[in-house]
DNA sequence: AAGTACTTTATAATTATTCTAAACTACTTG
DNA sequence: CAAGTAGTTTAGAATAATTATAAAGTACTT
């Protein structure tokens, strides 16, 4: 698989070693150009489901976290109990489905602030989260 | 105590029983015009510090639940472990300092779409959510 | 080839939240 | 106003997500 040199490289750059259990999880994180939304526990499911192989939790929580702080996935801000991160790290939006807790991208084109605020005084912006909650009618 | 019948009222209006506990609650959610965030961790440990009664956390959780179904409080969608908790049920978004987790109001009129996207087939826009994510520089 | 530093893992610990069932209280109605 | 009943409070247990731990295993340097 020729997609090995780019996992090592993401996780390398992440402070991370590439051990058989991290490419496993790569390769569930970035094979496809097609992104995901997904819990922990998805990813973990996934993992052992498609590839057969059974990882501890604590590794795919330390993985994930290193991907995220690195830049690789974000996650996403919804107020829910379980963590949701997502592999489209470009800046975009979500609908997120409050009945079945389904999110869903949103084009960065289509949603824009009309202006942004002045953040209070010593205090510099990051990043800005957009939720548009949806229900089924 | 004039507030009473207000508290009682709100109680009422959300389904509950105007107990002891309860209004104790009003009284640190709705006795002054000064909205604020909290957690069900902050709003026990305030009735306690505050108003010198111990009220379990079961009930505490059961009120504020009530209080949102209703619309007495909103939840505010922050990717925490925790769940963060608005007396200012107006439409209004947040600053979030990630560094100490503190949340500030913006108002309404700063913080616009320019445009809404259309909801994904069959579904209906509730509510949006804007994070203003900031860092103390 | 061997040593060191980093990893994995099962398991325990922690934290937020929800559940439960027994004791208690508000409210209705006679 | 004295029950009765239906809703409440509470402590503690149960659940669930996440983080910590420490022993056994693996990647990487030299």
């Amino acid at each position: 698989m020729s997609n090995l040199n780019i996992y090592t490289e993401k996780l390398r750059e992440s402070g991370l070693r590439p051990t058989r259990q991290r490419l496993k999880i790569c390769e569930v994180l970035f094979s496809t150009k097609e992104t995901f939304h997904f819990t922990i526990n998805d990813l973990n499911k996934i993992i052992e489901e498609k590839l057969g192989e059974k990882i501890s939790l604590a590794t795919v929580y330390n993985t994930v976290h290193a991907f995220k702080k690195k830049g690789y996935l974000k996650e996403i801000a919804i107020a829910t109990d379980k963590s949701y991160f997502d592999t489209n790290t470009s800046t975009h939006s979500h609908f997120f489905d409050i009945k079945n807790s389904e999110l869903i991208d949103i084009d960065i084109n289509q949603v824009d602030l009309k202006n942004i605020p002045n953040p209070p005084a010593g205090k510099k912006i990051k990043n800005i989260d957009i939720i548009i909650n949806v229900e089924s009618e």
